[in-house]
DNA sequence: GCTAGCACTCCGCGCGTAAGAGTGCTAGAA
DNA sequence: TTCTAGCACTCTTACGCGCGGAGTGCTAGC
């Protein structure tokens, strides 16, 4: 089925393919000799660009939904095409500076910037966009703080290198005084501040605790709320936009809508769709069956990271395959970079 | 249009109203006198059936979608029979206690809760669940920390008795010791604590700042982290389900799929759908036009509030005005009652 | 007041035809 | 060799038409 591969197509035929992505993105309609030659100005005719079409056809690029129909891009027709054939695009300044006004309107919580910044690139793109919270792998330590509630119930707060992260409630089985609070978080931060998240250990912890003389059962509630500032963002993950799908011609298959819409509803997977990008450097393009999403073979997924506080999150666009990659790349790497512009004003009070 | 109100129907003609609305419920397609006589034992003729149709229809009860079409429940028709007609249902104990549970696995955050409830409702429904976090108008205020984190910047995290709330980064003009935090937080402490929010003036806290020979600048940052204990989880709205309306016949027509999407992905519009609802004691449903909802005539909403700390919630299922009335109600109900005993678990501790 | 019968209306479906778009192929021109 | 013009062919889509079915309202009789 697929063409030689290494066998780089140039020139002309590299020029009719282009064209054909090109045209295909813009009116959803199967493109033909007819439409190429009259609306892009090739300098030759018809018949010679149907012979081209069919050698890319039997190359792989292009498709044939039937025998009289025009030419699809393939997977690897549309992956030629972002790869080499594409003029790379960028944002105009005014839409820069839209989106960071926007983001600079937003609170300062970490959580609601994401959510601002995940709605703004939604409505940008006419697509469903999704952001993860930045990976907290690398993220430090900053500061904890046990509150007394009652003699028997607090709240733990853990303060990261990203932001503020985690609450959690706790009870303890015998009273404890809120000296005996501010003392551990006290001597909590000055021992482990700056420390990264990963490294802190329930023994260093434990050797605090014992050094008060506290209750042991003090060590098991502070880990815990270690653990979930550590897990608290993982997997979490913002999305938006899904109904702008609905405009699109690709969708007015119902089983299609319902099985994005489930997926789109579902966070694991979208954060499973954007975890191999994590391990490539800069932006990311994954087009159709490269997702590997069961009875959707005709989306895909553009992906750019943002950094905060050390910490490495991904922006991500999700659309038809036939989707507009040189905006949509433009208009991620943009978002992106304000995005992390923003998070890095809101960090530099630490 | 409308037929004579007041003139209550009754007997015959009420059951088989009833009828009517049950089976078009259930199999979403206009119910003619044949169907009627066949499979429900009415003990007369279709004819004499159709009769009885006639007049529910010039009664304003029933509509036809056109002449040779059966009958199809009107606003009121439906109204009526949520009303008057409908066998209230319940919760079997094995749903209710798989509810219970499935809650009490969720984290101890609020907010987790919500959303665990909210994906529950929303499989179990199949239809849009959502839920608003609990008004905090009537939330009393438990407890301030103002936490050091360098000689300018700091973090206010406020405690209600609704959950631990808000947490707000600051940053001050000039170097602030954590001592002034720990004596400015006590002193509020002492002074406030279960004082209702909205009762927490500006000149309460200058007054508090004052004492301390604070610099007024706190007074301001601590102002703000009461404001936003106020305002964070208002007009929070968590929902679910979405795809499930796919299934619906009635949302075969893309534009009615697409202004529900908006619909579910703008949380103000679902915020001012239950705003009403808040008002009455109970549950509350609201039929097609009853929620004045542009183009969307065919949607129902049944809203039933739960508690928490004092504040009230309203837990909502929104699907295709043939929704299945007395199951949702039940359904809505246990759950609201659940997530009423899960928090009030959760705060047991305060 | 109920029922049986009947003529009527309207929708939905299947079918065949026609139009249109696009192709591949072949023969000839540059 | 490479391109072009012409042509026959294929396949989809749209449209019009007729038909069957479901359901009604009305009337006459029980």
């Amino acid at each position: 089925m697929k063409g030689s591969p290494g066998n780089e197509i140039e020139g002309r035929k590299a020029y009719i393919l282009a064209t054909v992505v090109y045209e295909y993105i813009a009116t959803a309609e199967p493109v033909g000799s007819a439409t190429l030659t009259q609306k892009y100005n090739l300098g030759v005719s018809a018949a010679t660009v149907r012979n081209e079409l069919a050698e890319l056809e039997t190359e792989g690029y292009l498709v044939q939904p039937h025998t009289s129909a025009g030419r699809v891009p393939s997977d690897s027709g549309y992956r030629t095409y972002v790869d080499r054939l594409m003029q790379p695009e960028a944002m105009g300044v005014d839409e820069r500076r839209r989106i960071c006004d926007e983001l600079r309107d937003a609170s300062h919580e970490l959580d609601e910037v994401i959510e601002q910044a995940t709605k703004l690139l939604g409505r940008l793109s006419n697509n469903v966009a999704f952001i993860t919270a930045p990976q907290r792998d690398s993220q430090l330590f900053r500061h904890i703080q046990l509150i007394w509630i009652s003699s028997r119930s607090g709240v733990a707060i853990v303060v990261t290198s990203l932001g503020v992260a985690a609450q959690s409630l706790f009870e303890t089985a015998y009273d404890v005084s809120a000296d005996d609070f501010t003392h551990l978080s006290n001597a909590l931060n000055a021992r482990l501040a700056n420390t990264p998240l990963r490294d802190i250990s329930p023994s260093l912890v434990a050797q605090t605790v014992a050094e008060l003389k506290l209750n042991d059962d003090l060590c098991a509630i502070v880990m815990r709320a270690f653990e979930s500032a550590r897990s608290s963002l993982q997997n979490d993950v913002a999305s938006a936009g899904a109904q702008n799908l609905l405009d699109q011609p690709e969708f007015r298959d119902l089983r299609k809508l319902r099985s994005i819409l489930r997926i789109v509803d579902e966070q694991r997977t979208l954060y499973d769709l954007v975890a191999d990008a994590m391990t490539t450097e800069g932006p990311s393009v994954k087009i159709g069956r490269e997702l590997a999403l069961d009875d959707l073979d005709d989306l895909s997924l553009v992906t750019v990271p943002y950094r905060s506080g050390g910490g490495v999150g991904m922006l991500s666009i999700l659309g038809p395959r036939r989707m507009p990659y040189g905006r949509l790349l433009a208009l991620a790497t943009g978002t992106a970079d304000s995005l992390t512009q923003r998070l890095a004003d809101i960090n530099a009070t630490d």
